[in-house]
DNA sequence: GATGAATGAGTGTTCATTCAT
DNA sequence: CATGAATGAACACTCATTCAT
């Protein structure tokens, strides 16, 4: 049944199928023919809507991504104080949100760093996240600490929150948010504190 | 030319040429056969040393394992301090030997998390591996540390640990040893800290 | 904005872009999306106007027979002479015409010749084109020569003619008229030369 | 059953396998499973003993020059006389060899050259055979022609070959081995006879 | 112990064709 | 008239695995 203007539509399917076949059988075994049956569509239309596998995952994680600064952005744009404090917990929130540490959402990125490190167009997708995260801490960090302290503890807080979510993600059982977030606020505290020496 | 005691020597020679294999081309295409001709050998051989290929990715994992667990040991038994301190910084350094933030062992070990998702047997070696890292630092928070306070630590510098690394084999630049150390140690000493409080 | 009397005009669109995209990637990779992109046209155009790709192909062809057919006749109407020796001239003179010589013609006609081995209905196109050379060529000699020695000319000089346009086709090189031309002339004066004996 | 020293066995069986699949359904239609069903192995061993179907392909093709070099040489190293005229009579008789003149061959090498001029690999092998036909009459021509005469001589009796092996080979019906000969050898006689000139 | 020939299921991808709009 | 979304079969190719030697 061929409609017009389908394209968002059928895109958005596909990605989210993709989601749920990584999350099933990990991304090694989600074939399109997997994919293309989750999403209740033909083989065929993947090449359709997208160049080939290797786009449908690229967009996938552009639509991880994508949710992800949409995450950090709302929280930042709803806060009532301009705090660098208040922003960092919002980054730090934003980092934790729901879209982020569900099962597939965490299987897909996981599976899509292992990727990138041989796929360069993967990996660039990958460092433009990587340093997105860094450069928002800094920013922050910046508004009340000396360069070299700001850049270290953007490096820290990073770090602490990728880790973070990467144990909880290899936990296997359900993300604790809240443990996580009390540690990254605490890390983010111990650095602030640095202001006044 | 039949020889007797090749099993060990054959088995390693399959290891370093799957973990090569993984630098070259990542796990998803390090095919029996890749990995057969980087070890000079036919590819029948593999079944014959290990079950499957399954049975490689396995022993490749347990060998780098062996080889984090052996990097921490050393340095604990070479400390002539025997503080929490100085424990605490041999498990840190440990988690940064040479042994494991190489190319190869990079993209193995992230390669290896993620398939591990979706294979019960590869999973439980990584709880294991991640448990361990937790168990030891909880271990010598206690020391001088509550029981919440050291729980909390050893989750922040675990994430910490873990989290520098993953950042540092994402980069793609090589890895900066020393400067993952500084922000481990400042962390450590922010918590051993609380001591006093 | 449906107009009429559209169907000549589109014909010839596309049986000039499956020309061209037989000379840019042959005939086995002339697919009807690149038909159609070349064109201008959307895919399932073709459909409408053939019934199928064999029906375009078999368009394609008979646009090449008559267009051969045309050179040959165009010039025996325009001869002045109506000898033999002029008709022959001409018959040569057509089928190395410029719309016969040029990339596109040459490797759809050579494309045409593979594939028609397997279809009865180009076969029957093929046979019918070699058929009226042959003819052509037996019919002028035989005002001058036997029978037997008219149908060996004509199938002397037939396979001549096909032999110079095939090997003029595979060199890759832009194909040699003159060159080609006068070694026909010399064969069919030499086959004209027996009429005294 | 697998055995050593198969290779040579086998790659004979599926260029014997790929000329019979072209024969029955074309090149176009002579899929990898097709061949390997008419030979009577798996899918996979194709790539086993040539890298693709390309590989595949321009080992048939030069399994034909080989046989058509041979049916020339062969008759060459026979003569018990050394004229010109022999060698070009064995010339002739060695391009219509039973082995050229047969169905699959004649569909194959139709088909190959169609796909030569899309194919660089292919047109070089193409123009090596073309060259060889040219290089071997010039050769015997120019014993007794001047420079000229003999090029031109060879350009038109290769072409003369060429198209009646073409015309016979199009025709459907069985090839006409005699005919073509005289047709040849009459060409040949008329060249040779400017000797005196 | 070691080889490599052989298999055959599975992969991503292409493509002619159909048809609702 | 014309579009382009959608299908699904067919394709070349890969690969872990088996096993006779």
């Amino acid at each position: 049944m061929p409609k017009v203007g389908m394209q968002p539509i059928r895109r958005q399917q596909l990605i989210h199928a993709t989601l749920e076949a990584v999350d099933q059988v990990g991304m090694g075994d989600a074939s399109i023919a997997l994919i293309a049956r989750l999403a209740g569509v033909s083989n065929g239309i993947i090449s359709h809507y997208f160049q080939d596998k290797n786009g449908l995952i690229a967009a996938t994680m552009r639509h991880l991504m994508a949710a992800l600064s949409e995450s950090v952005f709302d929280r930042r744009l709803a806060l009532s104080d301009d705090s660098p404090r208040a922003h960092l917990q919002a980054i730090i929130e934003g980092n934790f949100d729901a879209s982020q540490v569900n099962g597939p959402a965490m299987k897909t990125w996981l599976a899509f760093w292992a990727t990138s490190m041989h796929q360069p167009s993967l990996h660039r997708l990958q460092r433009i996240n990587d340093h997105r995260l860094y450069s928002n801490l800094c920013c922050q960090f910046r508004r009340v600490l000396s360069l070299d302290d700001a850049r270290n503890a953007a490096r820290g807080l990073a770090a602490l929150i990728d880790g973070l979510w990467l144990r909880g993600a290899l936990s296997g059982d359900a993300f604790d948010t809240e443990q996580a977030q009390q540690i990254a606020y605490e890390y983010m505290d111990l650095q602030l504190a640095k202001q006044a020496s």
